[in-house]
DNA sequence: CACGCAATTCCGCCTGGCGGAACAAAGACT
DNA sequence: AGTCTTTGTTCCGCCAGGCGGAATTGCGTG
């Protein structure tokens, strides 16, 4: 384990991940490395032209940082075609909709399509959440057969009702998209998007303020879902 | 310069561009690296989540490597603006829009929303193209005092006929927009959208096939595209 | 002007990265 | 089936290069 490689890597993290440029200092208080360590690596990495040190002395990651990672994206099945999906489901809702894949316990949001009136806590694409929480994550494990193994998993970490949940799971097999609402006052609703091998492979989910939503377009929207994800399988299914 | 670190971007940087997963023998031909020193380095980055190894064996790399390039994008005042008013740009012309900054001499492909029939030799988000072939790069470059001087260091290296895109600048600083087609059959109409300072931050742009376009058409493109510019330069500047 | 904090540089110690070579495993070809 | 090739992996001795404590410089502040 190469820990000149490690720690360049925990550094480009912490620059990444801070919002604005961040000083030298901060980081190596941050990641517990020494100064003189944080510095030399910080060298390298804007030699290599990831990170970029201001005129200011302040240091902040580079945009190649985000062509790299964009790379690794470009040629993943599932964003090529997501994509038109997307742009569908937003302008047949109108609400803001959400593109997931299940990453370890994780949802983490591949793509986006904010409503023109956004709801106020939005996640970011590029952040993860804890799928049980999430209403495309909930849809994509209601499909695993180790269901069960995973949300006693997640439990032990954090605070979660398993059996309410396998219960809900039921629920959601049987009509096909979850519904949650993790976030204050903003309903999801979500389905997986089953891939060759019947394995689910992402999630679309729409986002709404409870306030925009009544019974007709909760059910318009529930079943905009399952069409889509149901094309989006086709599609993902021939190439 | 760490070399380790050096090298593990190297391999990274091959994992990422590379369409689907890859041998390790290739990323150390590649690279020109020794095979053990790949295998380490490669180990390291597994271990650390930024590459997988596939069972058959073959690398790629990962999504994590995508969350960190996510994490750098987040907070960038331009890509969180532009969002919405790429969705308008897109609304009112039906075609496919791009984002672009100046990075270097390239322009960098940050967002676009690709049409229902999207035109056939379409750049990757993430890509680069070298400034003046395209329409959004010609915005932001006339825009430039150091516009000569960029256009000669350019010219070093590829074939550019530097003094008609001198005079092309005039024109465009003149009505606004520039046009380019450097890919065959295709139209692209871009504006650059101002900073305060005066100094361009980014390009919206248009492209469409030329069979799609007639004469009210085309200027109907290029006064959406100037008065989207406008206001995103507006909202860019008062947060 | 003096103080304090942050960035940078220095340098000797020694660890951890290096790469050639050997080994194992999986195909490919005859 | 047997051989040959190619690829992934492991081993190990050498020593360059990474490490970090400390000293130095530079900048902004009271």
């Amino acid at each position: 384990m190469d820990r000149a490689v490690s720690r360049s890597f925990q550094i480009l993290e912490t620059l990444a991940r801070a919002s604005g440029p961040v000083r030298l200092s901060a980081v190596a208080a941050q990641t517990g490395l020494q100064k003189s360590t944080v510095h030399r690596i910080l060298g390298t990495l804007c030699e290599l032209g990831y990170a970029q040190q201001e005129e200011s002395g302040l240091y902040a990651a580079s945009l190649k940082t985000w062509e790299l990672g964009a790379g690794v994206i470009a040629d993943l099945p599932i964003k090529r075609v997501a994509s038109g999906y997307l742009q569908n489901l937003h302008r047949d809702t109108g609400e803001t909709v959400n593109l997931t894949v299940l990453v370890g316990d994780d949802v983490l949001y591949l793509d986006k399509i904010v409503a023109p009136r956004p709801v106020r806590f939005s996640t970011r694409v590029g952040s993860r959440v804890s799928a049980p929480l999430t209403s495309g994550g909930k849809a994509m494990l209601a499909r695993l057969i180790d269901a069960p193994e995973r949300l006693a998993r997640i439990a032990a970490q954090r605070t979660l009702d398993v059996d309410a949940l396998l219960g809900e799971f039921e629920e959601i097999r049987a009509r096909g998209y979850a519904v949650s609402g993790y976030s204050p006052g903003v309903v999801s609703t979500g389905a997986a998007v089953i891939g060759p091998g019947h394995a689910p492979i992402a999630a679309l989910s729409v986002s709404a303020p409870r306030e925009r939503l009544d019974e007709a377009k909760s059910k318009a929207i529930a079943e905009a879902v399952l069409e889509t994800c149901a094309r989006m399988a086709e599609a993902v299914a021939r190439p």
